[in-house]
DNA sequence: AGGGGGGAGTGACTTTGGTCACTGCCCCCT
DNA sequence: AGGGGGCAGTGACCAAAGTCACTCCCCCCT
């Protein structure tokens, strides 16, 4: 049982590297919690209680907005940790979470996490880091959204996911979508027919070829080109 | 000298609560550098050198894009701190920093900062609730970016202006801009004429008396609606 | 007085974003 | 086999955002 806590705040970088006196002292105060896929974690504007860690399964973080959209604001994988900051600042969460697909997930409570932090001052040093990567991407986010148009983030997407995962061949890079249109629309800021036009648009223009979930990439000089500057 | 650096200090957040002893140690180490009405601090993708306190006057951290058009992220006044997390992480600045009006700012070089906050872990306590309170502005930002249109997000702005400095009378709100349309579209993320048209617009419509950068409010029940929905 | 510069207003237009309403597809369920 | 449900594609719109090109105004400079 213990071992796989362990396991997992070992791949944490908030606690990967203490003692083993200290990590059996923290195991002993987490509790893990499982959540089905779609499942809410968290909502927004719920008061903060405690710290989490992903083990396993893919997190969200996103607003959701009166109309009903989605803007989502951070995708946590394994050996990530979340909402962080309200346990500190002991505001409510900003935004709401929910598990993109079955996740295992460690909690913390937040009196527990705060005095773990006094004892252990590196610790706080730790989550100031890991925060800052975390502001560093929503200033991203804040930067596509006011500068980009849909297509050019759509455009900027798959060529990060060519990058991460594409498989070469003669005709091109293959990529596989992991989400819906609905799910990439909320990562990019948009609605989901602006994803299937934009899509089909690449396409008629021979930067794309798509078939269903599965996009290979024609001309990657071209998308290149085309994500800078509109033309 | 010392006593104005002093003073300083103790106005801001990360520094507020130390004992007289620290503050000295502290003053010893930090420089005062004077910055001109829109010169600039440093810029998007410099090094980052180290922690920013503003004295008197105003910076403007904003993105600059491709195009030409700024995105404001935050304006800091005095007592604020600004570049807490390059300074930790080791990155580069995530954007430029400016001066809105004539600032006084005072400076401690990263090594320095770094060092003083592991003598003094409470100091890396306050920088994650300073940072926490960043964090969730630049979502609030994402937020009205995603969901909100122009006139929506101008209304907020003005509402927002009337609560915190507007003076009644009996014909309405007075407000008054304190900045350009073109400054006021960088914060809201937009170009000067989209503020232009809005403005004569709200004003068309009855919401609003507009006279150069003198605003009367005329029905604030009516825009605090308009600034939901669009109706 | 004349000229220059920055800020502001605006008409005309294009592009982008978003909505609505359907259709069609695929897969799973019973 | 027949029906749902979720997902994707698309045509027809409409509204918001942004661009370009001016004009006007005010203030300051010498």
């Amino acid at each position: 049982m213990n071992e796989i806590v362990e396991k997992v705040l070992r791949k944490t970088p908030l606690f990967a590297n203490l003692t083993q006196k200290e990590m059996d002292a923290l195991a002993a105060r987490v509790s893990t919690r499982h959540f089905g896929k779609g499942e809410q974690l968290f909502g927004e504007g719920d008061a903060c209680t405690g710290l989490f860690l992903v083990a396993s399964g893919k997190i969200r973080i996103f607003k959701l907005s009166a109309a009903g959209r989605e803007q989502v604001l951070a995708v946590e994988g394994p050996g990530s940790s979340f909402a962080e900051l309200p346990v500190f600042d002991g505001g409510n969460y900003p935004a709401a979470a929910s598990a993109l697909e079955d996740a295992e997930v460690l909690f913390i409570s937040r009196k527990e996490f705060q005095n773990f932090c006094r004892e252990h001052p590196e610790v706080a040093l730790k989550v100031i880091a890991v925060v800052g990567g975390r502001l560093r991407r929503l200033v991203g986010i804040i930067e596509e959204l006011s500068f980009t148009t849909v297509r050019q983030r759509l455009i900027s997407f798959i060529l990060r996911l060519a990058q991460a995962s594409g498989t070469h061949s003669k005709d091109g890079i293959h990529v596989e979508l992991t989400k819906s249109h609905q799910d990439l629309a909320a990562d990019l800021g948009t609605v989901r027919e602006l994803v299937s036009r934009n899509l089909s648009r690449l396409q008629a223009e021979g930067f794309l070829e798509v078939d269903g979930r599965k996009i290979v990439v024609k001309d990657l000089a071209g998308l290149k080109a085309e994500q800078t500057s509109p033309e």
